[in-house]
DNA sequence: TCGGGAACTTATCGGCGATAAGGTGGGGCT
DNA sequence: AGCCCCACCTTATCGCCGATAAGTTCCCGA
């Protein structure tokens, strides 16, 4: 039997978490599949190729599709997408930096229209529910990113960063010392999943006290040319 | 005279512009320099240490250091400070990709400890403020990831992703479509930011709000007990 | 005057992604 | 039965990469 496209996926994925991003080359991967490097080129156009289907095979592994979101309860799903998705990418080594490389799909629109017409069903306008989303994404990105490359660091490195003496001076991040080593990934992580979503309530109840002023139709939204834009002062939000 | 270490960044920091992270290679900046690729070996141990130093450079050119931040405004400081920081890896090609690599240095810390006494002079643990500072960072780098990949493929491809017929049965990704394509980075970089302070806010009035409940030196602040009564839903964070 | 080290060169290593061109075997057509 | 096509793989090779080893140059201080 000829080799699959599939099957070259799954063993390029377990290789991935042999080796690590740097240790997973057309050569290996070949090894590990029994044929020679350039064979892998009939299955797949390029390197960039194959990291893509293996980035889709990982989200989907933990994202099930056809979902229909309850706008009622938008901070519930939004949390579970968010720590899901993170899942996923921890499962293998290096995750993160092997979905960066991603563009979206197409095929992943439905799910997006999906999530925004239940956020719109809890008061956002879909320009405003779609930044929302991809919001929590960013976050996740960045901090997964820097999750695994702290995980990786710390199973090279032998002694832990930011020895006690180097705090000497510095007596708050002393207190705060198991935050700047990151011993609990999981509870930083909803730190700061909480505190997004308690800014996406905020700006669902401003949004819905608008919601009468900004009427509809126009693409810019009120305040002068481009928006808030980058005028500096945030005062404008209350 | 010889090659200095700084020339050595400058050089690379010029030429990562011109040829992005994936052109800049030992042989190549050598060129630049007029030596032989393994003359940087000399000034640098790897090419990795050249990164550091690159990354390292390129948030110099940005924030000032020695700063002392003002409890009273930290939404203000908070938002300067990580529009800064986006400015300045979007100030060089795959600015977001070569900081990532990056470990944190112990010199960056007193800046941290500042921030941080900001912060709790505003009514926040040590522990939470930090959380809050790792929180915004985090969001910037997956941010400035993203947008600098697609800038780049924007560069690359000819037309448009996400063409309008790909969007005929999807109603509301049609109305936010300019989100979608991201036509307009920063306007989208401060919504979040926004939601994040919006996030921070609330954050900062639950903590003030518990401070006499829980007292201190606990690490878990008892969530939903005493707090907000929404987040229950939440609480699984700590 | 001369030893030594900073700063560089030449030569080379092993490995990488990718392409070109050729082989092979089985299934379907005549 | 014969044959051909083509999916699938091999061998050979290209140009490049980061990195190391070993030798060269040249200045500076004792």
């Amino acid at each position: 039997m000829a080799l699959q496209r599939d099957e070259v996926v799954r063993t390029a994925l377990r290789l991935l978490n042999q080796e690590g991003i740097d240790g997973l080359t057309t050569r290996r991967l070949a090894r590990e599949l029994g044929v020679q490097s350039p064979a892998l080129y009939w299955h797949f156009k390029s390197k960039r190729e194959l990291l893509d289907l293996m980035a889709e095979a990982m989200l989907a592994e933990a994202l099930p599709p056809d979902r229909e979101p309850d706008p009622a309860h938008w901070p519930e799903w939004i949390a579970a997408d968010a720590r899901a998705k993170r899942s996923a990418l921890l499962a293998y080594r290096d995750g993160a930096r092997v979905h960066a490389g991603t563009l979206p799909t197409e095929d992943e629109l439905p799910a997006v229209e999906a999530q925004l017409s239940a956020l719109c069903g809890a008061g956002l306008r879909p320009r405003t529910a779609l930044r929302l989303l991809l919001t929590v994404d960013r976050y996740i990105m960045g901090w997964v990113t820097e999750e695994q490359a702290w995980r990786q660091d710390a199973a090279d490195r032998d002694r832990p960063p930011f020895p006690d003496e180097a705090l000497r001076e510095l007596p708050l991040l002393r207190e705060a010392v198991d935050v700047l080593r990151m011993t609990d990934h999981d509870a930083d992580f909803e730190y700061g999943l909480r505190v997004l979503i308690e800014g996406f309530r905020a700006e669902i109840a401003r949004e819905a006290g608008n919601s009468r002023a900004a009427s509809e139709g126009s693409p810019a939204p009120g305040p002068g040319s481009g928006g808030r834009s980058a005028d500096g002062s945030l005062g404008s939000v209350e």
